[in-house]
RNA sequence: UGGGGUGUCGUCAAGUGGUUAAGACACGGGUUUUUGGAGCCCGCAUUCGGAGGUUCGAAUCCUCCCACCCCAGCCA
C-alpha cells in the first residue's frame, strides 16, 4: 500500500470515519472496498475512487478489498477483470490478496432470500416485466401490489426452488421484497432481489440459471466483507434505505453507506455507455485510446501515476456534482514530469538549415544537459554539423513585433551549440514556400554562451541532419470540442462535438539519436514543445513512435492566440 | 406537499456562531532564465443561491422562496 503522502485537504467522508475512528465504532476499527463491475474499463472517475477508499484505508490504518460485483453475466466478462486489477495495480494500490467476487456470496445470497421468503418478506411474482412495470406506478403516483403478493410461504419457497432448479424460462417470473408499494421512493416498492437468467456466469458457469439483483448484493458483500464505511456515488443515494431493509431484515451487519459526487471532467465524457460506444463505433482506436480518460488510455499517453494521485487529492470530495477542469490534471502531470523527464531535442516539422561558415565535414559532440531541475540527471552529447533542422514554427519571414525567434537578418541561439544569423532563404521555385535557410554561426558562442555580451531573445531547439533518427509522433487534443460534450439542448448527440483534429500524425519528424533504442513508455521532454512518451504499442526499433503527453504551457502560443481574437 | 440530494471566486474546494471567507487550478502583472519551459513575487469573493428573522455577532441557527441534479431496468 503506497502512503498517498502529503496532507490531503479535508473532506467531509474523512471527517465521518474519522469521527467514529475515535468514537470507537467498530472497535475503531476501518474495513474499505472497492467495488467495481466488470463490465467495462476503469476511467479517472474510478481512480477517484480508488483513491479515495485506498487512501482513507491506508491514511486509518485499516484495509481496503477489491470486490468485483459481478452479478450481470450478461455484461461481464474476464477480460474486464483483468484490465480492472492491471489498471488498480498499476495506480499504485494492492489490495494484499483480498480480490473478491459478489458471485462467491451467491449461496449465502440464495440462503438471504429463502430466509426473507420464511419471513414473509418475499414472494414469487409471476406478472411479466411490463406489468411489473405498470404496477410500479409512477414518481408521483403510488403503485399497485401485485396479485401474486400474498402468495403462502410455502408456495413461494417452491417456486423460488423452482426458480433455481431451472423449471421457468427467462422473465418468466421473480422474487420480490415485500416492502411497500405506496412508497415515495420507487426502490422500496417490492423490489426484484433475483430474477431468472439461462446465461453462463464467468466464473460460477452453469451452477446457476437465477442471478441476485445487484441491489440485493451489495450490501449484503459489504456485510460479509465486515466494511464499516461503504463509500459510493450519489445515485445509490436513493438505494441506501432499501440496503438497510435488508441488512435489518437479515440481521446482519451495518455498514454506513456514505455518498460523494462523481468526477467529470472538462472535454471529455466519462460514462461507461459513452466510452463504450467510442470505443465500438470506431471513433477511437480501444479503451487504451490515449485520448481516452480512461486508465489504460491515460498510461499509454504517458500519464503518470503519481500525476493521477495528485490531481485525486487536490480535487476534493463533495456531495456537489461538479466538473473539474482538466488543466488541473494537466498541471498535475506537467508539475511531475518536469521534475523527471529527460529533456531531449526533436522536430517535429524539419526545416532545414545549412551553416554556410561551416566545415563540410565537421561534426562536433556538444554538452547538454538532462535536466535542468535535477544535476543528478547529468549530461549528454549531440552532435553538431553543417546541416541542422529547425521547427518550422521557429522562422518567419516577415515576422510580428512580438515574434522573437529566427528571421530574414536575425540572430538566434542553438540550445547548447551556437548563434546562428540567417542571411538567406530558399524558396520552392513553384509554391513560393521557404524550404531552406542559409544561416552562417558564430564559433565564439560555442555552448550558447556569448562571449561579447550580445544578446539573443530566443533559443532554438535543433537537431544535426547526420546525427537525427526519423520518428513519428502523435499529436494528441482533447476529444471533444466541447468543454462539456454532453450538454446538448435538445437530442443532440455528444459525438456530434468531436474534435475532429484531436489526433494529429507527424510522420517525418527528427529527433535526437540518444532516443535510439528508448524505452516503450518512457517519457521524455521535447525541449520548448512538450513531454512525450514512446508508445507501448507502435513503437519499434525500425520506427520509434512517440506521442504527445501535454504540451509545455505555451506563453507565444497565448500571445498569438490573443491577437487573432483581438484582430477579429 | 412523490421521494432523495445540492447550492461558498471562472473551475474545484476548506470553513459547521466571533477567521481580514483557507488552498489549488485558471486568469492578469512583475522578476528571473541558454526551454516564450520551470522557479519566484504580487493581484484575484466587503461576501457565501435569494429574501426575511434570531443574535452583541451568521456562510454557519430558524422561516419562506428560487435554481439545479438523481429515481419509474427482471442494469450497476
Amino acid at each position: 500500500m503506497i502512503n498517498t503522502g502529503a496532507a490531503s485537504p479535508s473532506n467531509f467522508i474523512r471527517n465521518i470515519i474519522r469521527e467514529d475512528v475515535v468514537n470507537g465504532k467498530n472497535h475503531g476499527r476501518v474495513r474499505m472496498r472497492f467495488p467495481p463491475e466488470p463490465n467495462g474499463y476503469l476511467h479517472i472517475g474510478h481512480a477517484k475512487a480508488i483513491c479515495l477508499n485506498f487512501g482513507l484505508a491506508d491514511e486509518f490504518g485499516g484495509t481496503c478489498n477489491l470486490r468485483f460485483d459481478d452479478t450481470n453475466p450478461l455484461k461481464e466478462g474476464e477480460e474486464y477483470i483483468k484490465a480492472i486489477k492491471e489498471d488498480v495495480r498499476w495506480l499504485g494500490f494492492d489490495w494484499e490478496g483480498r480480490e473478491y467476487y459478489a458471485s462467491d456470496y451467491f449461496d449465502q445470497l440464495y440462503a438471504w432470500a429463502v430466509q426473507l421468503i420464511k419471513d414473509g418478506k418475499a414472494y414469487v411474482d409471476s406478472l411479466s416485466p411490463e406489468e411489473i412495470r405498470q404496477y410500479r406506478g409512477t414518481l408521483t403516483e403510488r403503485g399497485k401490489e401485485s396479485p401474486y403478493r400474498d402468495r403462502p410461504v410455502e408456495e413461494n419457497l417452491r417456486l423460488f426452488e423452482a426458480m433455481r432448479d431451472g423449471d421457468f424460462e427467462d422473465g418468466a417470473c421473480v422474487l420480490r421484497a415485500k416492502i411497500d408499494m405506496a412508497s415515495g421512493n420507487l426502490n422500496m416498492r417490492d423490489p426484484v432481489i433475483y430474477r431468472v437468467l439461462h446465461v453462463r456466469h464467468h466464473r460460477t458457469g452453469d451452477a446457476w440459471c437465477i442471478y441476485p439483483m445487484y441491489d440485493f448484493t451489495h450490501g449484503q458483500s459489504d456485510s460479509i466483507e465486515g466494511i464499516t464505511h461503504s463509500v459510493c456515488t450519489l445515485e445509490f443515494e436513493d438505494h441506501r434505505p432499501l440496503y438497510d431493509w435488508f441488512i435489518e431484515q437479515l440481521g446482519i451487519h451495518h455498514p454506513q453507506q456514505i455518498e460523494f459526487a462523481r468526477l467529470n471532467l472538462t472535454y471529455t465524457v466519462m460514462s461507461k455507455r459513452k466510452l463504450m460506444r467510442l470505443v465500438d463505433e470506431g471513433y477511437v482506436s480501444g479503451w487504451d485510446d490515449p485520448r481516452l480518460p480512461t486508465i489504460s488510455g491515460l498510461r499509454r499517453r504517458g500519464y503518470t501515476p503519481e500525476s493521477i494521485r495528485d490531481f485525486c487529492d487536490r480535487i476534493g470530495v463533495a456531495k456537489k456534482e461538479s466538473m473539474v477542469d482538466v488543466a488541473l490534471l494537466e498541471h498535475c502531470l506537467r508539475e511531475d514530469l518536469n521534475k523527471r523527464a529527460p529533456r531531449v531535442m526533436g522536430v517535429l516539422r524539419p526545416l532545414k538549415v545549412v551553416i554556410e561558415n561551416y566545415p563540410e565535414d565537421q561534426v562536433e559532440e556538444l554538452d547538454a544537459i538532462n535536466n535542468p531541475e535535477d544535476p543528478s540527471m547529468g549530461t549528454r552529447k549531440v552532435p553538431f554539423s553543417r546541416v541542422l533542422y529547425i521547427e518550422q514554427d521557429d522562422f518567419l519571414e516577415s515576422p510580428p513585433k512580438k515574434f522573437y525567434r529566427l528571421a530574414p537578418g536575425r540572430e538566434v541561439r542553438l540550445r547548447y551549440a551556437y548563434f546562428i544569423k540567417c542571411v538567406d532563404v530558399v524558396k520552392d521555385a513553384k509554391t513560393g514556400k521557404v524550404i531552406e535557410l542559409l544561416c552562417t554561426y558564430d564559433p565564439m558562442t560555442k555552448g550558447g554562451d556569448s562571449h561579447d555580451g550580445r544578446k539573443v531573445k530566443a533559443t532554438l531547439h535543433w537537431v544535426s541532419a547526420v546525427g537525427s533518427l526519423r520518428a513519428e509522433v502523435r499529436l494528441y487534443d482533447r476529444l471533444f470540442s466541447r468543454a462539456n460534450p454532453e450538454e446538448s439542448k435538445d437530442g443532440t448527440d455528444f459525438i456530434a462535438h468531436l474534435n475532429p483534429d484531436s489526433l494529429d500524425i507527424m510522420s517525418s519528424c527528427r529527433v535526437e539519436s540518444t532516443l535510439e533504442g528508448a524505452v516503450p513508455g518512457s517519457h521524455y521532454q521535447f525541449e520548448r514543445l512538450g513531454y512525450f512518451c514512446v508508445d507501448t504499442k507502435d513503437s519499434s526499433e525500425e520506427g520509434l513512435v512517440f506521442n504527445r503527453t501535454v504540451s509545455l504551457r505555451d506563453t507565444w502560443g497565448k500571445i498569438k492566440e490573443a491577437e487573432t481574437r483581438s484582430k477579429g
